[in-house]
DNA sequence: GATCCGGTGGTACCGCGGTTCGATCTACGC
DNA sequence: GCGTAGATCGAACCGCGGTACCACCGGATC
């Protein structure tokens, strides 16, 4: 049994939320509240496992009071809901500890299986938003201050040799750079011997430091 | 109506799929692969809207495949299936250009669901995984305040074997660290294998990235 | 057509890295 | 005194890494 507070200004959008998960016999609504404040209050009083979190609401809005239940250290776990799928309240919500982020336009069975996995411990966001979200992670992750390709090390490498580069810094053998890429092992040594050249390492052990001094290899902490 | 191509090696995985696809009737599976290399040629050939990727495959993987089909311009999206939730899989598809990963152990409805939202030019990833990219997305990066010397493996070394170790993060040849230390070369030696056995690297290179993860190295930036 | 570049592939060679055997020496604890 | 752990050194061995040199292909450019 999931325990859920939904958070909302709107009477009539609460309402329809204690409908939906009260048609269903794994969720439990133990509680509601307008605005944020009421949010925070409420939540540590009631510890839900899940807290239904709309975004724009008077007074404290959604993303301030996630970052003070998350901060708070209940283990509840957010999941906001909004109409609107502007960046910032993504960013801004997943940056206070949102565990989620659904669009109101949502089907039924969507939010309820969100409220599943966000209550299982699991992250889930609208597949809409998930989008972009991963393109900025994919490009190299999140604003971490400097961009590898600024490097002018960097810009002399071809795009094979860039990969090889980041291969590199993974501590592969040539072996198994041939393999990932499917190539034989001369041409990796080849393209190795190459990057070595160009970025100025005397082997494969200053390219790895060097893959980790640009940016382009990151500590992998824990 | 969504064109559908299977690429997996095992022919039972195969025929799972098409039976599931085929039973409802948005889902057109228009062809099959059993290795990288034919998924690359037939999504070349078939345009199908939506690949589900098997990672794991003799000859090329399924992370490569993607890479070649995405550079290929077509607009297939693919959606990569694989049994482990290895965070290396994860990063490097998506950063091959894949618009989900699943894992394998996910209800039909929500394979479906996936490929719809895929198609649809969304993209899906598996809410066990999701939560750890948010984490690292979130989290802008905490500054890596790890204390080297909380790391249990690093409390099985020596005070001379951990000096060896720092040494092998600073990219030193054995021949350097004995100039360095006033050894021989055969001492360095024997301290370089002890370290790498203590801390489970297969060599100085995993060693290096060792340093770096737990924060004995740092980065040097410029 | 000729040229250049990037990617791919092969052979041959050599040295460093890592392992596996040893071995001696010191410091410390029982 | 004896045992142990750590540091030091050596010989021999093998594989991977790196270099040198060359070759072929496809696409872009001239």
């Amino acid at each position: 049994m999931t325990t859920v507070l939904i958070v909302d200004d709107q009477p009539l959008q609460r309402y329809g939320f204690r409908i939906l998960l009260e048609s269903v016999p794994e969720t439990d609504v133990v509680g509601e509240a307008a605005h944020g404040a009421e949010a925070v209050r409420k939540a540590a009083e009631l510890r839900p496992d899940v807290v239904l979190m709309d975004v724009r609401m008077p007074g404290m809005d959604g993303i301030e009071a996630t970052r003070r239940i998350v901060a708070a250290g209940d283990r509840s776990r957010i999941l906001v809901l909004t109409t609107f799928d502007l960046d910032e309240y993504v960013h801004a919500a997943l940056r206070a500890g949102a565990s989620g982020f659904l669009l109101k336009d949502a089907r039924p069975e969507e939010l309820l299986a969100g409220i599943r996995a966000v209550a299982a411990g699991d992250a889930v966001i609208a597949p809409a938003l998930t989008r972009r979200i991963l393109d900025e992670y994919a490009r190299n992750r999140p604003a971490t201050g400097r961009d590898p390709d600024e490097d002018p090390r960097l810009t002399s490498l071809t795009d094979r040799e860039r990969e090889i580069l980041e291969a590199i810094g993974k501590g592969w053998t040539n072996g198994e750079i041939a393999a990932h890429f499917v190539l034989s092992e001369s041409t990796v040594k080849t393209h190795v011997g190459r990057v070595l050249a160009k970025i100025g390492a005397r082997d494969r052990i200053q390219a790895v430091i060097f893959a980790y001094d640009i940016g382009l290899a990151r500590p992998n902490a824990g």
